[in-house]
DNA sequence: CTTGACTCAGGAATGATTATCATATAGTTT
DNA sequence: AAACTATATGATAATCATTCCTGAGTCAAG
């Protein structure tokens, strides 16, 4: 048990929410601003083979970890990630009639709930029209910069060819390119075959 | 839905296991020698979106690809990967008495078993030693290559200092890659501090 | 004091998946 | 059908989570 094992156990221990590997080490980086991630990483795993604490496995995303050995499931919101423990009644113990199913020979079982957790529910509830907003891609590529660039520059909708002679782009970039920024929703089109940047694509340019 | 998107999905369709996307992808390489993993990615992605086919979320592993769209569950062999279906009785079903619980709105719920599988079963009740074999790790660094040849050029037991001389090693890496090498099955200590090549390692070097 | 067994931190590597972009293909409009 | 746009593909780089490898540290036996 050394001093970073020790560190990462006591962090596990103080958490109440289920945290992943990177998280914990970011709450430990402020004890230990030298540790690794690879270190959090190995150290939580040797915990967990010597079942000191659980590694969590939520359906296909980042693993989380658990210090409470209690046999217990887990209902994992679909919008904020977060992750609860959940009560399961005695007759929704499934394994007692599931031995030996299909032939297999049966060591363990989970099962998961999904939904929204009440934080979430509630800010649907409110806001419905800015999810669009919170979930929308980030960063620009060159090509992408230029186009919009060309794009702010023009008084009025142009179209791919207009780019193409306002860059160093060609007309079948520029269009691959705004295919891109629409979806980013940087560039709509007024027109048929026309563009113009949209307030969201001049706060993209202006970062 | 294009030419390759229908050879994906009628791939798809054919298998009775449930593939990952690059078993798909090797599938696939007889019909369209072209085609690329991105592809398949690209388009197991829009099908299952359209809800045309299933992504499955086994715990912590590759994804898996079902074009069964019933409500169904999967067991899975911890052994060879394997995935089935499972048949759940109507008592198993949790989610009616499951809504609303601790707050959260429930929009789904998914049950996993694991274990061993049929033929996987047989083939430890056979054979129990084997295992180690099975699960031997696999690869030789450089250095442990040449502590190895060293190794197997001296007619008897020898001690690192040995070892570091007849390489170009200090009589630390030896040490600690004769540690790494006794955990593959390579190297064994007849009495301390000395050291002889094992079969296993006769056969790691000759590959 | 020397030597070697054991453990560890952390950089580098890996495997799965996604993003980017030039090119190929499919669709529309004239 | 020509001219052009829109979309999908294939090659490749990038990314993300996770694991491996190795030199360095610790400690105890000789
Ligand atoms: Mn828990
Ligand atoms: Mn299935
Ligand atoms: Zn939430
Ligand atoms: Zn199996």
């Amino acid at each position: 048990m050394t001093h970073q094992r020790e560190i990462i156990l006591a962090e596990l221990k103080k958490s109440t929410d289920h945290p992943t590997a990177d998280e914990l080490y970011e709450r430990i980086k402020r004890q230990l601003p030298r540790i690794s991630l690879a270190t959090v990483y190995r150290n939580l795993e040797i915990l967990s083979t010597a079942g000191m604490i659980r590694k969590l496995e939520i359906s296909g995303r980042q693993k989380r970890f658990d210090w409470d050995l209690r046999e217990h499931h887990h209902i994992s919101c679909l919008r904020c990630q977060r992750v609860d423990n959940i009560e399961l009644e005695v007759q929704e113990m499934l394994p007692a009639q599931a031995e030996d199913r299909q032939g297999y020979d049966i060591s363990g079982w989970r099962v998961e709930f999904f939904g929204l957790c009440p934080k979430c529910r509630k800010d649907t509830n409110n806001s419905q029209g800015e999810e669009t907003m919170a979930c929308a891609p980030k960063g620009l590529s060159d090509n992408q910069r230029q186009v919009l660039e060309a794009l702010a520059k023009s008084k009025e909708a142009c179209g791919s060819k207009d780019i193409a002679a306002a860059t160093s782009l060609e007309a079948k970039q520029v269009s691959c390119q705004i295919t891109a920024l629409k979806k980013k929703g940087f560039v709509e089109s007024p027109i048929r075959c026309k563009y113009t940047i949209t307030p969201e694509g001049q706060g993209a340019l202006g970062e």
